[in-house]
DNA sequence: TTTTGTGAAAATCTTCACAGCG
DNA sequence: CGCTGTGAAGATTTTCACAAAA
C-alpha cells in the first residue's frame, strides 16, 4: 500500500477528476485525455498529467487515460474504498436534506444514525432514519467506533457541540453551520461554510460587473 | 472607488475574517487582533495582517483592528453592501432548505422566485416562496435583471439548464448539483459540490488513521 | 501528428525578520 | 512589552518547453 503525501490543490483536482470520469465512464468512454479534464477544472492540461503520474495512473500517448484506471485507483488513494461511518446531528431543513442525499454511499460513508436536541423532532423518520435524541450520541459513537459527524445544527450551538463530540471520539467533523469551528490539533474539520462560498460569489458578480473588459490571463492558446 | 484585485487565497480569509468578526462584534468586541483571527484560519498571523493592509484596514498597535472598520470595509470589498437579485432553481429537499436559510439577506441576495420543472411541486409555498413552472423563468429573469441562479437540481439536468440560464442572461450560477459544470467565458460558477468536499474529507480521515505520527509543520512556535 | 511525461523556469503564496508605535 | 506593518527570503504550485511513444 502506497503512502503518498498529495498536496490540497492535488486532492482536490483529483476528487473532480474522479467525479467527472465517473460520469464520462458512465456514458461510455474508455479513456479520458488530461484536456478534457483540464477544461472542467480550468487548468493547464501539464497540471493534471502531473497529477495523474503523481499517484500512479498511466496514460498513454494519442489515447488518454484508461477510464477504468483512474476509477479505481483514485478509489484507492481517495479512500473511498474503505467503509466510513458517520453520524448526522442536526435534522432541520438541511439535515433532512442531507439525510436524504444518496450521494455518501457512493463515497464509503455510511450513517450510523441521525440525531437531534429538539424532542419533538426524536422519533420522525426522515429518509432511511429514525431522529434519536441526543443523549444517545454517546453511545452509538463508541458502539459503532463512528469517526465522522456531520453538523446541520445553527451557527449558536455548533462550537459547543464540536467540543462535545471531540470528547467522545470523533476524529473528523463536517460542519455545514455558518460559522468557523476551532478544535484541537489532531481532529479534522471541513467547514462546508455556505456563508463563505455566497460571499465569494457575490464578490466575483461585482467585480465582474464593475470591469467586463479584461483578460489577465489569455494566452493559453494553442501557439 | 477602489479597484483592487483580490488573489483567490486572499478573498477566502476576508470572508471568513467578515463572518468570524460578525460574530465577534456580537459579542461585544471591539477590537480584534490578527492572532485571533488567523487561529480560525490555521495560518500566520502576518499573513492576516497583510490581507488587512491590502483592503486599508489599519489597526494599531498593541490594541488590535475595529471591528467596525473590519465589517464596513469588508462589505463594501466583498459587495454586500449593494443588493443582488437571484433565482433559486429545483425545490427538492435541498432547494428547500435553501430557501429556508435566512442567510442570503445578510449577503444583499434577494430571491426574487423559486422553480422548478416538477408539476406537482408548482404551486406549494416553500419559507417565503411560491415555487412557480421553469417556464416562467425567462420573462423573471428579464424583469428583474437576475444576475445569479442557483442550483439544486439533479446531476443529470444541471448542464442542460446552465446553458438555458446563460442563454437567458444570467451572469453566475450556484451549483449545488454533484456535477462540474462547463459554462462559456465570462460567466461565473461556483461548484458547491458536496461530493468533492465528502471525498476531500474521507481522504483526510484515512491519511489521518494511518499515520498519527507526525508534525509535517511544527515551527510555528512563538520562538 | 496527437497526447503523455518531466525537468527547468516562472509565478504565486506564505513565512521570516525586524522596524515602529502606543 | 504587545501588536501592527512591510520588505526580503522561502516554500509551494503552476506553466513552459520539449522529449518520447503509439
Amino acid at each position: 500500500m502506497k503512502k503518498l503525501m498529495l498536496s490540497p490543490p492535488t486532492l482536490f483536482r483529483l476528487t473532480v477528476c474522479y467525479q467527472v470520469t465517473m460520469r464520462a465512464g458512465e456514458a461510455g468512454f474508455e479513456n479520458i485525455s488530461s484536456a478534457y479534464l483540464a477544461d472542467f477544472l480550468k487548468v493547464d492540461e501539464t497540471l493534471i498529467r502531473k497529477d495523474m503520474s503523481l499517484v500512479g495512473i498511466k496514460g498513454k500517448p494519442k489515447v488518454g487515460y484508461p477510464t477504468k484506471q483512474i476509477i479505481s485507483i483514485l478509489e484507492e488513494i481517495i479512500g473511498i474504498s474503505q467503509h466510513t461511518d458517520g453520524i448526522l446531528i442536526g435534522c432541520g431543513s438541511l439535515g433532512s436534506a442531507l439525510l436524504r442525499y444518496s450521494g455518501f454511499a457512493k463515497y464509503g460513508l455510511r450513517i450510523a444514525a441521525a440525531f437531534d436536541i429538539d424532542h419533538t423532532k426524536v422519533g420522525q423518520r426522515i429518509g432511511d432514519y429514525l431522529v434519536l435524541p441526543i443523549e444517545k450520541g454517546k453511545s452509538i459513537i463508541e458502539t459503532f467506533k463512528v469517526q465522522v459527524a456531520i453538523f446541520a445544527v445553527p451557527a449558536g450551538t455548533a462550537q459547543e457541540l464540536a467540543d462535545w463530540v471531540v470528547k467522545r471520539g470523533i476524529k473528523a467533523i463536517w460542519n455545514f453551520a455558518p460559522v468557523q469551528l476551532k478544535v484541537p490539533k489532531g481532529i479534522i474539520v471541513r467547514n462546508e461554510n455556505l456563508a463563505v462560498g455566497l460571499a465569494q460569489l457575490i464578490h466575483q458578480v461585482h467585480t465582474l460587473a464593475a470591469k467586463p473588459k479584461s483578460k489577465p490571463k489569455l494566452e493559453t492558446r494553442k501557439k
